[in-house]
DNA sequence: ATTAGGG
DNA sequence: CCCTAAT
């Protein structure tokens, strides 16, 4: 069996409830396909038709449901995602072709998508058996039913899902208040532009409900697994194993992944798919946009989602790819950012690497110093339920002694890809799961410990020297996961206020922290970025490493029985969640790019391509000046040169980071002054009356000039300076 | 894919 | 740096 994918668990325990995901990349990534936005269907085809099948055997044999329900469950599924593969040309709708290879996991994907979903649900079910849940019911069916559906196997889709919803049909509060997450994810993936379908999908959603009661919770769980790895080999994400006493923990973290794909699907496709195009391999763009849509829609619903968020974007990519050969590194980066910043969200959660390397979210609890209870996580997940809106009320508790509680809420484990063949057992899935994570384990790692998101190094520091205490902030306190080899380097992210190890790391071996060269490899170049966790700034460097066992983090067991300590049953009350919200702040930021200051070298580079190409060719003075350095993007450069010039107009005083010649800044001014002028030109019109540059010979001929240019540049440059002078003042 | 600008 | 809009 081969690792493949990444596994998250929580803390609460080694029996990480897995749960069945498709990768990524099936979803969304076809060979032809380009377009993200115009593959939103395509998913939900697939589920469609594959509803559709469901919903007819279920139908046919009404009478068996509940009772032979679980036995059959196997067979049954099976023969869905056959047919979800094999009849694509049926009745129910048609799926395109393009939305899925044929022989790939795609349509295990889906299913897995449907699956998780109904995993998701049926957790719910478990815990609130009784629970009035009809109110759910909305919540679901909204997500359930998407415009997908509307083409044709909808319904079928919906039914299924409601289904498990069934018992649930009117607590929405329930549901919100037990699972803040579902309901939250739920209605990201509205926000995200799908729409539900509101006809009825009522009677079948009847006809299945009764095959998938929620009687049977567990049976369906267990199934569901079954149905992914139907035909073929089919990646297994993992497989969760639906322990009865599981923790609260547990099913949140089920339920997280369940949403988390929902979501992704969602962004994957969603659009009807015209055709090839469809689907594109990510592109930085994509990426974006989908990033944004995580972001800015999740933002709205922000405040709910929390460290339940444990999925990450990008193992299904990765998946992909691994077929594709190609490095998207990039992407890769952007969808951890986005994983970042959807586990930002949490208040409570602090910040969560990617690679589910780090994150976690530090409680503080003032009491007993050193009672270290390992088992607690749980529990107090569990006993919160809710989780960080309990915690978080206080803070109180201050420190009667010196010593500084911290509880860490989660470690987040990366996706680890396990292989199994279909007719393995699920004891032999266990068994390849657990080992996995050992393996990763072996590794051993490192903690890091952020403050602030700053990394604090210095290990002989004090808690109270580095100002960690109880009354500190502990909320801004957080924790990275990271590999041994990491550790080594000191990293040297100039002035960066958050350094990242893997972008320090790749900025160590590239170039020096003082002086970058233009051509340094950045991180994106990195073939096997270091499994390192940053703490939420620099999330983008994050590479995944190759080989997921690397970046595996398996610390969480580590962290859980040893450094940090568990609160104390009594705690809940004690414990006091710092909401970060700066933190959460932070986090978000480091979505962002890792943030990399412009040394005065590539100052100079760019001074000096501006001055040849002017303002308005940024691609041009990009693949002059910048092209070994990826990092550098035209727009960089061109908001580079915007702040440039809005420096070289300030006093010195008022600037700020690393200084950048003086020389350099007037050359900025007077290549801004004479493009700009310039450009005017080539508007026809001639403003400048005053401006004896206008009529400069070197800069006259642009490009053409350049060996004059720099003879002639003194001159331009004192003569913008008075220019410039003149406009401020 | 680039550019231009606002945030 | 990010995001958008317009090319």
């Amino acid at each position: 069996m081969v690792l493949k994918k990444r596994l998250e668990y929580g803390f609460s325990g080694f029996q990480v409830p897995t749960i069945p995901r498709a990768p990524r990349s099936a979803r969304r990534r076809g060979p032809h396909k380009k377009k993200v936005e115009d593959s939103q269907i395509c998913a939900f085809e697939l589920l469609a038709s594959l509803a559709g099948k469901l919903l007819q055997e279920s139908e046919s044999s009404s009478a068996s449901s509940n009772a032979s329900e679980g036995n059959n469950q196997s067979s049954f599924d099976k023969k869905v995602v056959k047919h979800g593969r094999r009849d694509e040309d049926k009745p129910v709708k048609p799926v395109k072709e393009e939305c899925f290879e044929p022989g790939s996991s795609e349509g295990s994907a889906f299913v897995n998508e449907l699956t998780s979903k109904s995993i998701t649900q049926k957790f719910i079910l478990k815990e609130f058996p009784n629970a009035d849940s009809n109110a759910v019911l909305e919540r679901t069916s909204s997500i359930t039913k998407s415009d997908c559906l509307d083409k044709g196997g909808g319904d079928v889709k919906s039914v299924i899902c409601n289904s498990s919803n069934a018992a649930f049909q009117n607590n929405p509060n329930i549901l919100e208040g037990v699972f803040p997450l579902i309901g939250e994810s739920y209605h990201s993936n509205v926000d995200n532009g799908i729409e539900r379908e509101q006809e009825g999908d009522k009677l079948e959603t009847d006809g299945l409900a009764n095959t998938c009661s929620p009687k049977d919770p567990i049976e369906l769980c267990v199934k569901f697994p079954a149905m992914v790895s139907s035909d073929s080999n089919v990646e297994l994400s993992l497989i969760r194993e639906p322990v009865p006493n599981a923790s609260f923990s547990k099913h949140r973290n089920d339920i997280k992944l369940g949403s988390r794909d929902d979501d992704e699907n969602f962004l994957r496709c969603n659009k009807p798919s015209t055709k090839v195009k469809a689907v594109r391999p990510l592109t930085r763009i994509g990426d974006r946009r989908i990033r944004k849509l995580l972001t800015s829609k999740y933002w709205k619903v922000a405040p709910k989602l929390r460290d339940y968020e444990v999925s990450r974007n990008d193992g299904g990519t990765k998946h992909l790819h691994q077929k594709r050969k190609a490095c998207y590194n990039r992407d890769r980066c952007y969808r951890d950012n986005l994983h970042k910043r959807r586990k930002l969200f949490d208040q409570s959660s602090v910040v969560m690497s990617d690679g589910g390397f780090s994150s976690e979210s530090v409680s503080n609890s003032p009491e007993k110093g050193s009672g270290d209870k390992s088992g607690s996580f749980g529990i107090l997940h569990g006993a919160t339920g809710v989780s960080s809106s309990v915690l978080g009320r206080q803070t109180s508790f201050h420190s009667r002694d010196s010593n500084v509680k911290f509880s860490v809420k989660s470690f987040r484990v990366p996706e680890l890809y396990v292989d199994v063949p279909e007719a393995a057992t699920v004891g032999s899935l266990k068994k390849t799961v657990m080992e996995a994570v050992n393996a990763l384990l072996q590794g051993g790692l490192h903690v890091g410990v952020l403050l602030q998101g700053k990394k604090i190094r210095d290990d002989n520091r004090t808690l109270l020297q580095s100002g960690i205490s109880s009354k500190g902030n502990l909320g801004s306190l957080s924790f990275t996961l990271e590999p041994n080899i990491v550790e080594a380097p000191p990293s040297i992210s100039s002035g960066d206020p958050l350094p990242s190890l893997s972008c320090d790391t790749s900025e160590l071996l590239t170039r020096s922290p003082g002086t970058p060269v233009l051509g340094s490899l950045t991180c994106d170049d990195l073939p096997e970025p270091l499994p390192v966790i940053n703490s939420g700034t620099q999330a983008q460097s994050n590479h995944e490493p190759v080989s997921s066992h690397t970046d595996t983090l398996t610390d969480e067991m580590i962290l859980d029985s040893r450094a940090l300590v568990a609160v104390p049953a009594m705690s809940i009350e004690a414990l006091a969640v710092i909401p970060v919200n700066q933190k959460t702040k932070r986090s978000e930021l480091a979505q962002r790019r890792t943030r990399r200051p412009f040394s005065v070298s590539e100052v100079e580079a760019l001074v000096h391509a501006v001055e040849e190409l002017g303002t308005g060719r940024w691609r041009d003075v990009k693949l002059q000046a910048f092209e070994n350095a990826d990092h550098r993007t035209y727009v960089d450069l061109k908001d580079k040169w915007k702040t440039l010039v809005h420096t070289a107009k300030i006093n010195p005083q008022q600037r700020r980071g690393e200084p950048v010649p003086q020389e350099l800044l007037d050359r900025v001014l007077a290549a801004h002054a004479y493009w700009c002028q310039h450009q005017a030109k080539q508007h026809g019109k001639h403003q400048s009356g005053t401006l004896k540059i206008a009529d400069a010979p070197a800069y006259e001929h642009g490009v053409e000039v350049e060996f004059t240019l720099s003879a002639v540049e003194s001159n331009l440059n004192s003569q913008v300076k008075e220019v410039s002078g003149h406009r401020q003042l």
